[in-house]
DNA sequence: AGTAACTGACTGACCAGTCAGTTAGTAGGC
DNA sequence: GCCTACTAACTGACTGGTCAGTCAGTTACT
């Protein structure tokens, strides 16, 4: 393994210490988590980002070969272990009602334990560029909710041909709502989340008419 | 000296003609509002403003004190808008489903006929102090919404006590659910308005429960 | 002749990205 | 153990471009 010679544990100290790149690199994406996390994309400038780090800023570019790229190499950080999150939670449930709850459950579960970067993710686009690609995110979230909608169609056998666009219709509603559902957590977040999870349920499994009848999902 | 000697002769537009102060201002609010819809608001300088409205820079500031408030200007117009058009949909309609519905469809319709103006209201922000006004009106929203339901339920002799902030994170669901649905559909725009309600409808009225069962609202 | 509409030309600040250099580790020879 | 040469990590100081906001005027209308 290569070797780890010494924790720098005692990193309190202002240990001048020089880095191996790739260590280098964890720092200066954690502090542009942070960074960016505070303050949004262009409101962030790469010396405050470089401070942060505790490194100049031409280092930066040692790594990264663009704000952008520094940008993005963060972002894909976090959605990568959002969607595994998510993914293995869906895949080890059982289809139907215990599946959403599980995926949901992992989703406010990222949510929770990772407010920054979920902040991140979803609040703070500012770059065009950026929010494209957040954009093409939401889509194959949307398109794999579409999957796996049409997998519980066909397991009871009928289907949602008529509108083809129906399914992708409400798989946006969805992750619309989820998000819009994060988003408004991160603002209170002294609510449970078995409190949220629960709304999530109420609102998008039994649905509005049955929630103004005073029912609730698992009552 | 150096004074224009020559005319600049604008061929394009015969009209260098002078306006009142409120004209300009509309003028200024159009071409703002374009400008701001095809870049977003970072990626948008005032002098790109200014040549669309066919004024000079310095003008703007006669009429606007700052960008960020040329921008929320613009956006309070449109915003003013929706809300009046949504208010006054809602009001005119029965209570439960024909009142979701009627608001539904005075949403959409918004989206329909000033794709412009909802791509600038909700997917542009970038700058933070603007996402911040952005964030007030969709609680405004969400507000309403948590006031019709309540109504809602009072008039069917029931409530929603047990977790205080239960109505609110409904109605923030929903709130999502609508603008990420028109987002979608502002990319989509082939599919018909009727479609895109009755999605909505589905979704966020019959529940998720029902869809997955093959129902749809009104069969 | 008075004033409101309007302009070109400017500046001051900010900031992504660059470059010519300076260190800190390290491998190898003695 | 101690030099030495090599390399990868690292830096301060700079540049070039952009752009919000200003100002000293110049026109057109009444």
């Amino acid at each position: 393994m290569t070797s780890i010679t010494e924790k720098k544990k005692a990193a309190t100290a202002p240990t001048r210490s020089r880095m191996t790149a790739a260590d280098r690199r964890e720092v200066i994406l954690d502090a542009a988590r942070t960074a960016f996390a505070d303050t949004g994309y262009h409101e962030t400038s790469l010396d405050a980002v470089a401070e942060r780090a505790g490194v100049s800023k031409a280092l930066l570019y040692e790594h990264f070969s663009s704000k952008r790229e520094l940008y993005v190499a963060m972002l894909e950080m976090h959605v990568h272990e959002l969607v595994e999150r998510i993914s293995g939670a869906v895949a080890g449930a059982e289809p139907g009602e215990p599946r959403m709850r599980a995926g949901l459950e992992a989703f406010f579960g990222f949510v929770e334990e990772r407010r920054g970067a979920w902040r991140i993710m979803f609040r703070n686009a500012g770059d065009p560029d950026v929010a494209v690609r957040l954009d093409r995110l939401r889509d194959e979230v949307a398109a794999a909710i579409v999957q796996l909608m049409s997998e519980e169609a066909e397991r009871r056998g009928l289907g949602f041909p008529k509108l083809p666009q129906f399914v992708e219709m409400i798989a946006q509603q969805m992750v619309g709502a989820m998000q819009s559902l994060a988003d408004w957590w991160d603002l209170h977040q002294k609510v449970p989340k078995d409190e949220v999870v629960q709304a999530a349920m109420d609102f998008a499994w039994i649905g509005q008419e049955r929630i103004s009848r005073g029912e609730r999902w698992s009552g």
